[in-house]
DNA sequence: GCTGGCACTCGGTCCACGCGAGTGCCAGGC
DNA sequence: GCCTGGCACTCGCGTGGACCGAGTGCCAGC
């Protein structure tokens, strides 16, 4: 019907108005502001109504309308277009994470240039291990009885473990087990990497045989290690604007979930690759983001993610270019990642 | 004389009440909870010394007295004991940091062991390559006219580099070319690697040395590179604690220069191993750290600091305690270094 | 040279008040 | 039947004045 439709356009304006002004919005604003074609009477029993459903609620009796988390929810999945960036936009991302030299450089550009476009807290993951493959396996022995194994993934992160071995070990057998390992595991996605193990370790050389299972113990302890998810965090200065606002007595512990990186990453897992994922407020179960909001996506070309990125900010924030911003930049990161 | 010390004894009670309480401390209060042994009345003689001095300020006329920068200053060089640290985090730090898997879980443990002990910000720097020796050198061809280079340090750094080089290369090539550079740079200091280049280029086999070249330029690039200082930050939260009454105004660009990463590493280049640096103030150059104190010293083994790691606080700090504690997680930090 | 007493200053808090934005409701008009 | 203008009401917020108390500087006396 036509009174739904308005008073859908009503919501909109309300949650436009309020994430670019921080203020609750009153009916007379909203009919001066936006070309409703109706007097502010009546949008108050448009509001009314909204209010009733649960889409906006008043901080006090006699002011304006702010829209509450359900409202948040239904702007984000119905009423906000996708925005496309600007060409300057799309200029700027080219030229940030251009002349990127390593993983760690490209996710920390990404994560600034996420802040920077969203002015929002940025996150990013490194890429997963276990959904990465190997690109070569290296041995350094340190004395006769440790080797540093060093693994480095055709997503570029490199990781390294002491390897205590059983036995006494000479360069030429370090070699030999190098080739081996490079043999067997070069290309392998990590996942199937414990499949091989097994296999790998009856085949070969009986002198070979503990350094093998040594070393690929060592290797599918770094697929479960919780360091085995890496998080960049950037642009919590910009949390920092209007703290006391958006987020009353919980910034700290925002922050403090932030650098903890677990809550972060628990939602990060859930997201795919190519849909943005938005977590409004309430909906998020970890205590310090209920104020929150988190916009995430995962980067990778394939149809698996090989990890997320994404932003953190008040539930007042600007979704549409939020969302915009994030899906940009993963897909930048995904093709940076595939061609490296 | 007799009033001197008697002076000086007032400014220490004044510098620790007020980092304690964060109220400003006057006469009364003073003579109350510390023991110095003359009535209110002459301790305000002796404040109005001290403030004719500069080492204490009053916020309002009748309001108590603050330290100064200048009064934290002296407070630090001449006033505060050192602090030692009790048995019970001592064995925090150990338990802390033992266990860490490679430099990044050793740095990322510091970091968050330094801002738990300190309650302050803590940043922590990678081992800076310059000063780093070489543990191996690795080459993995990635078609045939690109080679990744992964230089692994004796401090468990890791850095990766895509050379192009001139001429297609076969596996044969490359693994000639690896156990050439590797017989050149191994245990060289990265410092000293630039005076070696010339001479291996000269002295390699000719259809070697446009690639030697081609390495070692990477190489060479990796030390100049600004990414060749790399910090790790942690405690921001910290910093949220009480930011509008330590940071008025400059909590923002505080954060943002943290972030920044620069600030800090300038700071932090002018750190030796062993000795406590500390700024207060208006001493920091930067704007944003006007405010703030910092408190730094270098980590490593030797005479010369691997790299450096410290505390970023209100000028309203127990200066005593996170010196000690900033000591005592380098002096770990070197030893864990030291044995990897 | 230290001490107790005293007058003075002044920031913070509390309270009363008025303003204004915003609302809900109602009667009238298209 | 829905929209509109009018109107009475609510209530948060900012303002301004009074009060309180912590703290000070100075001075006379021990």
């Amino acid at each position: 019907m036509a009174h739904d439709d308005r008073r859908l356009r009503v919501l909109r304006a309300i949650v436009q108005d309020y994430v670019s002004t921080n203020d609750p919005v009153g009916s007379k604003a909203l009919a001066a502001r936006y070309d409703l074609g109706v007097s502010p009477a009546t949008i108050r029993n448009d509001m009314a109504v909204l209010e009733e459903e649960g889409y906006i609620t008043q901080p006090h009796t006699s002011a304006g309308r702010v829209p509450t988390d359900k409202g948040y929810r239904f702007f984000v999945d119905r009423l906000s277009a996708i925005k496309p960036l600007s060409a300057a936009e799309r200029k700027a991302i080219e030229k940030f994470l251009d002349g990127a030299v390593d993983l760690h450089d490209v996710l920390g550009r990404s994560v600034r240039l996420l802040a920077q476009l969203t002015r929002q807290v940025a996150v990013v993951q490194y890429p997963t291990l276990a959904r990465s493959a190997v690109r070569h396996l290296e041995l350094v022995p340190l004395s006769t009885s440790r080797l540093l194994m060093v693994l480095i993934t055709d997503t570029g992160r490199v990781e390294q473990r002491v390897v205590e071995v059983p036995v006494d070990t000479e360069a030429d057998t370090v070699a030999e087990l190098r080739t081996l390992l490079n043999a067997a595991f070069t290309g392998a996605k990590l996942a199937e990497a414990s499949d091989k193990v097994g296999d790998l370790v009856d085949a070969s050389a009986p002198h070979l045989r503990p350094l093998v299972a040594a070393v690929s113990a060592t290797l599918l302890e770094t697929l479960v290690e919780p360091s085995e998810d890496r998080l960049v965090i950037g642009g919590t200065a910009n949390l920092a604007q209007g703290s006391a606002l958006d987020f009353p007595g919980t910034f700290r512990p925002l922050l403090e979930a932030l650098e903890e990186q677990v809550v972060v990453l628990r939602l990060m897992a859930e997201v795919g690759p190519s849909t943005v994922t938005v977590s409004i407020g309430e909906e998020n179960e970890h205590e310090a983001l209920t104020a929150a909001s988190f916009v995430s996506v995962g980067y990778g070309s394939g149809d698996q993610a090989l990890g997320g990125l994404g932003v953190v900010g008040p539930t007042r924030m600007d979704y549409a270019g939020n969302i915009a911003a994030v899906r940009a930049v993963a897909r930048y990161v995904g093709h940076l990642l595939a061609e490296s």
